[in-house]
DNA sequence: CAGTCGTATCGACAGAAGTCAATATGTTCT
DNA sequence: AGAACATATTGACTTCTGTCGATACGACTG
């Protein structure tokens, strides 16, 4: 079921970091949703380990180990993590190669930087 | 029950931003514990109202009408966003005033920036 | 010192979230 | 086509979380 994709317009509103000023519903909802995705350890090594990987792109496959879940618990936490906007799936083959969602980082961040 | 507090000197290991390299597990927590406190929208209210006030702190009294909850959610959402080391508590006469610790914000942000 | 006001804690409840085993889907290779 | 492999989905279970009413705590005020 298709829910979201558009959060990076919400968040690239321009000049309207949410420590710079009253955030609006709609904004504080988007970030929320970024930052709960954000909000497991689990999903935060998976996404520092895609980051770290050259060409910010990993399969599956090279995840699953590393963190010591079971693989359908892998697979919940990237379709968690793609369905907030952080990454993106591409099918390569038989295997699934996750991406970080370009500049989507940066806007995170820059939503955090206070008095802009 | 006092839980953490050295939050900051996990985040400040210096130089390893959670997407610039594999983060190892007590950072990976560290990181998802802050963003859990930021994984609701009124706290992300809250705490951006916070942001945009003068000297960056404000009285619990300013917080309560404007997200329309109860008080005691009220006090239990900044009860949250103080222990993860976002807010910092100030007994003030009869009021409480909350205020952003100096430079998590920045931290966080950091943490979020790619390659470095 | 009794009352009032601001805030925190407690207890309870509904809904969300993390985890896994089992199973399904889809892709490649023979 | 059939086997083997990689990933996704389903279902079930437990734990965590947001919310509020009731109540307790603390500080000023009269």
């Amino acid at each position: 079921m298709p829910t979201e994709l558009p959060l990076l317009p919400d968040l690239a509103t321009c000049c309207s970091p949410a420590t710079g000023g009253r955030v609006d519903d709609a904004a504080a909802e988007a970030l929320a949703r970024m930052f709960k995705a954000l909000a497991d350890p689990n999903r935060v090594k998976l996404l520092s380990m895609i980051a770290a990987a050259e060409g910010q792109e990993a399969c599956v496959c090279d995840l699953t180990a590393p963190v010591g879940l079971a693989q359908p618990t892998i697979s919940h936490h990237m379709k968690v993590l793609t369905e907030a906007g952080l990454l993106s799936r591409e099918q390569r083959g038989k295997w699934a190669y996750f991406s970080i969602v370009p500049g989507i980082l940066e806007s995170l961040a820059e939503a955090l930087s206070p008095r802009r």
